[in-house]
DNA sequence: TTGACAGTTGAGCATCTATTCAATTATAAT
DNA sequence: ATTATAATTGAATAGATGCTCAACTGTCAA
């Protein structure tokens, strides 16, 4: 199967834009690194445990408390976190800490809460 | 059911910890404002759709031309995209042109690239 | 009014994924 | 050693989701 293969059912509308914009495309690679970022941060689970891990380190079992949830399910979640690297553990004795391995999260959580109470708002006028 | 049935599997470490966290902890309509904003950008479809749409509007036949799919999957996409409030569309006679919604979404595209270069970069060391 | 093209829409399908359950590992205390 | 607790892991299940296909709407031109 060739990568070039052509499957759009539409001839373009404008060539020249098509070529233009094609050519402004970021890399493959790029946007798998993103878009694997955000299917991580874009599930309420991980989101709710990356809230938490803001404040302060957890272990599984406290991190199970404050979500209300199994600690086995946490456990599979934070394991996809480390792997994405936007967590890291350590362990203490009986208990594995966990914490969060890149202040951008925060960042970029920041933007985003602004972002989405903007178009909450805006949703909120249309009604 | 009750919304306060305890669903968790083992009890705390640090009690107050769990409650502390457990105050600071955003609404839920912050969560799923967040996790439903980070869903829509995590996918490599629209990702890359926002991609072209930031270089310039585009007509759904161009789109599709752009990404090599079909016009039925790229209209897909748009109509959940725009629901989210990230793009917004405009008719030209038989054309549909769409563009960006709001420029919060590049922002946090940008930051979201240095991040995940960065960790990237972590890895290639590990090699 | 008819035909062609752009776009939308809903149903169906295949794939992905979050949680559950059960079994296992790791550590500490008795 | 044995027991208890914390955490991990793999398989199974149920639900979510993206793409395809086919039918449909909207617009323009002849």
């Amino acid at each position: 199967m060739s990568k070039n293969e052509f499957v759009c059912d539409c001839h373009p509308i404008n060539k020249e834009l098509v070529e233009k914009t094609k050519k402004a495309m970021p890399q493959d690679r790029t946007v798998k690194n993103l878009v694997n970022f955000f299917s991580i941060v874009g599930d309420s689970t991980r989101c709710k445990i990356l809230f938490a891990l803001k404040e302060t380190p957890l272990c599984v079992c406290d991190l199970a408390n404050v979500l209300s949830m199994t600690k086995s399910s946490i456990s599979h979640q934070l394991n996809k976190m480390k792997t994405a690297g936007v967590v890291k553990c350590e362990r203490n004795g009986k208990q594995v800490y966990y914490s969060l391995d890149d202040n951008h999260v925060i960042e970029i959580f920041n933007i985003s809460i602004m972002h989405t109470n903007h178009k909450a708002k805006e949703n909120d006028y249309e009604k």
